[in-house]
RNA sequence: CGCGGAGUGGAGCAGUUCGGUAGCUCGUCGGGCUCAUAACCCGAAGGUCGUUGGUUCAAAUCCAGCCUCCGCAACCA
């Protein structure tokens, strides 16, 4: 079983600053995806981490008069402290101010060196003096420093280049004969049309700052971050040092997860350094959507709405939150974000629909049966409907997970939950309730609500992983009675099952009062 | 003529590949039920599917033009 693996990856963030709402979502849903395949029997490794390098860290660093590392450490910190919150199932957490990480990757660079991928030139720009940085032509505003509006001079400093510009065939031919390779189709064309209109050789060197892996035989040089940031995909597994065995064993990678808006870093540069390693290609690149604010704009601090992920959770759980985000929004499309909407889906799926459901099952075993349901149960034709959907639910989920379509699969789930809130008005059992010699029918009613309940709780395992094993406790739900096989079985759960009802899992939020102290908090 | 995506009832979306009574969720209104978290179930109202023209017995769906919004157009994590 164990010799399956799956090498699932976010992007490292940049922790330039605190962690928002953006970050969430792209960790969440490469945390679902994770535990989805650990379900599934696979050996996982799950990674993330953070860019430690380059100009902004070191500026920002200098702004709050703290040596660089000291200022990440502290971000550093508040990702991870997010992630443990949030409780994302990371099994590694790269930085790239790792010892280990510098030294693979100036390894890296010195074989891509020694290769001839790499070359010494001569990098032309435009330069800002006071702020000592090199922009290109389209970097400007207004022809100015885009960073302080004064004027800038053409410069030219050396630096080391990489042969980019020789893989434009080889990515093209990628892309035709794995049109998977790059995920969602709509993003493929972008980068067809961007090669045919010719690579050059990436610049994959700096002098212009000193925060980054000096280049091993020339000091006075720091790797630029893609050959620092992309190859700790690599790196992390332990690919270049001494211990490569977790590289051995799970790379290529099974898919990275990515925003959009670096897609081509990850669909380019990155195939073309492996190309350039001589190395496999990871199978599956995503580059899904933004969260947007009402007015379109991308997701930063403090905008108008709550986004700070931590205060949502603190409001109203994490896994309301989780299920928010990958429920709402299609995985590779943009969404707009509002409380409101978090709210409501709250109320609706996960209140109404979800905890009600588990919440009216339970009372009623309770109630009508002191919590134990009788052996002998008697079915009827009207409960074959229920019991139909029920077997196909898995095959549905499994088909939209393994494309990513976590909304798709959250939504399967859910439209059998809305089924089974119709069963019981279908079956009405507080009128079987009233007439003794209705027993049997009445357990049986019960008992195909609770197995519904179970098919349910494994499916959204993944994805609300505090909440799965509340429900499961109240039915009695066993390890055995909650795998991934069993999710695919009817009646699983034996025969006199005792439950015992819970807290409420999803209270009701009341939403104008709701509004009105979010907005207070804003404030 | 740079490349690409999008425009569907109040809101958010599906449907467009292979034309044939316009669908889902939320919201609104009416009804039912009382096991349950004032939840659940049923029903109704509401759209000339951006616009103009074309092909066709028939177009949201195919073709052409136009309008609007958005992404990409490299050294920005």
């Amino acid at each position: 079983m164990n010799n399956k693996t799956f090498y699932i990856t976010t992007p490292i963030y940049y922790p330039s600053g605190n962690p928002h709402l953006g970050h969430s979502y792209c960790t969440v849903a490469t945390d679902a995806m994770a535990r989805y395949k650990r379900l599934c029997g696979y050996d996982v490794m799950f990674l993330t981490g953070t860019d430690e390098h380059g100009q902004k860290i070191q500026t920002n660093a200098q702004k709050e008069n703290l040596p660089p590392q000291e200022f990440v450490d502290k971000l550093v910190a508040e990702f991870r402290n997010l992630w443990s919150i949030m409780d994302i199932s990371n099994d590694r957490y790269i930085r790239t101010t790792d010892e280990s990480h510098k030294k693979s990757v100036q390894k890296i660079f010195q074989t891509l060196y020694d290769k001839g991928e790499i070359y010494k030139g001569i990098y032309e720009g435009w330069y800002c003096t006071p702020c000592e940085s090199f922009f290109t032509e389209t970097q400007l505003v207004d022809k100015k420093c885009p960073d302080c509006g004064r004027e800038v001079q053409k410069a030219k400093e050396e630096a080391y280049f990489f042969k980019l510009s020789k893989y434009s065939n080889k990515l093209l031919n990628l892309y035709e004969e794995n049109p998977e390779f790059l995920m969602p189709e709509s993003r493929r064309n972008e980068m067809i049309s961007f090669i045919k209109n010719g690579l050059s050789d990436l610049c994959v060197t700096r002098t212009s700052f000193d925060w980054g892996i000096k280049v091993p035989f020339d000091k006075n040089h720091v790797i630029y971050v893609w050959l620092d940031a992309l190859t700790n995909y690599i790196t992390a597994l332990g690919y270049g040092s001494d211990n490569d065995e977790d590289f051995k064993k799970y790379w290529p990678a099974d898919v990275h997860f990515v925003g959009k808006e670096i897609i081509r870093f990850h669909a380019i540069i990155w195939p073309a350094i492996l190309m350039a390693l001589e190395l496999p290609l990871p199978k599956h690149i995503y580059g899904h959507g933004w969260l947007l604010f009402g007015d379109g704009t991308k997701m930063s601090k403090s905008k108008g709405n709550v986004v700070d992920p931590q205060t949502l959770c603190d409001r109203y759980g994490v896994d309301a939150v989780k299920y928010f985000l990958l429920r709402e929004i299609p995985f590779g499309s943009d969404s707009i974000f509002t409380n409101e909407a978090l709210i409501n889906r709250i109320n609706s799926d996960l209140a109404n629909d979800l905890g009600n459901l588990v919440s009216r099952t339970t009372a009623m075993v309770e109630k009508y049966f002191n919590g134990v349901l009788p052996q002998e149960i008697q079915s009827e034709s009207i409960d074959d409907e229920l019991i139909n959907m029920a077997r196909s639910l898995r095959k549905n989920y499994e088909d939209s997970m393994e494309s990513f379509k976590f909304s798709n699969a959250l939504a399967c789930v859910f439209k059998f939950i809305s089924r089974s809130n119709k069963y019981i008005d279908e079956t009405m059992p507080w009128a079987l309730s009233k007439d003794e010699k209705n027993r049997s029918r009445l357990a049986c009613v019960l008992y195909n609500l609770c197995e519904s309940l179970r098919i349910v709780s494994i499916l959204l395992t993944p994805f609300m992983p505090n909440t799965t094993p509340k429900i499961q406790e109240q039915l009695g739900i066993t390890h055995e009675m909650s795998t991934w096989e069993s999710a695919n079985e009817w009646g699983v759960l034996p025969r006199g099952i005792k439950i015992k009802k819970g807290d409420v899992l999803f209270p009701r939020i009341d939403v104008d009062k709701e509004i009105a102290e979010l907005n207070d908090i804003i404030k």
